[in-house]
DNA sequence: TTTTTTATTGACGCATCAATCAATAAAAAA
DNA sequence: TTTTTTATTGATTGATGCGTCAATAAAAAA
């Protein structure tokens, strides 16, 4: 009994069941009868709405991307100061809806996948750029632009140190922590002087 | 024409192989033959030492978990101060013997791997202590303990980040600005004081 | 009402690999 | 010299999984 105008809502599941399976396993080695069970659909669907395995998981990296950049622009919004502008950028990584397992275990797996596919290489390099420059849309107006540059590089390294560290852990992930030990490096850069 | 005591050396082969290879495929999704057909024998062989493809991947991680275990120590032989110590432990992940493609892509992929192995994670997380511990040796005589204990989980974390985030990029890992990037952290937080 | 488009799947072909095994041969031990 | 151990591989098997295709059926268009 098939409905008509399925396509978004297929792809969307889709989406949503490649991010699950890959939380569960761990990694990029899942079949696609795996994500199309999940999603409640036949393997050949998944293949008639993306053509191949490659396409789908570029479509689910998309998608965790625009995630979190729909919510760091929501964020920067919201900043009034640019050093609350840092702190937003920082508190959007380590929120409830990026800082999970499975997104976690999605950003590792694609990272490493990346170092085969061009076309996902390219796609986290957007992101590494991006992260970048909403640091530095608040960075440049605290210090020089030298100083500024590399507190950002730091920033960054942090963020993606802590996500790879936060995988070998077991449990919730503690998000807290993380942001407390980042905000610990800026109020040193910032201020010249650390938590006591 | 087999000339006896050949198991260290073809154990050495295969190792040496399997990083060279995952170093190029830049994922752990390297065949057996593929490893074989580098350390010049056949995929019969690399079965008969190791049993299962698991174990020779296990075996490669220790590999390199040991050389660098060996190197760090070296290096902390030769430092006379507590902050020589931390430097010394930075200057190891990123000397010309650690800080290289392959060893990175390795990494990388053995990071991912680990959520599907419960044993790759027991080693990983050996890592992780070493690597805490030996910068703790340095610290605790520079900072109180709460202080001493902060620093180092975001040394690790920018360690672990900044290799990560090497894997994005292409050419010759650029080691140098790394070690700045953590030193100037290190300053920052043992000094108060940050590079001009 | 007939035709086309959209949705959907079970079955299948085909390729890839890990792992096994029987076979070969040289060295070492008995 | 016979036997055992060590080294080595080509061929084979069995499993897995991607991608395709023909078939089915409902909705929409003609």
């Amino acid at each position: 009994m098939p409905k008509i105008g399925m396509e978004p809502v297929r792809r969307k599941a889709l989406i949503d069941a490649t991010i699950s399976a890959i939380g569960e396993r761990g990694s990029l080695d899942v079949t696609m009868s795996e994500i199309a069970g999940r999603a409640g659909v036949s393997s050949a669907l998944a293949h008639h709405y993306f053509g191949a395995k490659d396409e789908l998981l570029f479509a689910t990296m998309r998608h965790i991307l625009a995630e979190l950049n729909t919510d760091t622009r929501r964020a920067l919004n919201m900043a009034a100061t640019p050093r609350e502008r840092v702190s937003a950028v920082v508190a959007v990584s380590f929120s409830d809806d990026q800082f999970q397992a499975e997104i976690i275990a999605a950003w590792l797996a694609f990272y490493v996948e990346a170092q085969k596919s061009t076309e996902l290489r390219r796609l986290l390099r957007i992101y590494a750029r991006r992260l970048n420059s909403n640091l530095m849309s608040g960075l440049t107006g605290i210090l020089p632009r030298t100083e500024a540059d590399r507190v950002a590089e730091a920033t960054a390294a942090l963020i993606d140190g802590l996500y790879i560290r936060r995988a070998l852990k077991d449990g919730t992930p503690n998000a807290q922590s993380a942001i407390a030990l980042i905000e610990d490096y800026l109020e040193t850069k910032l201020n010249g002087r650390s938590l006591p």
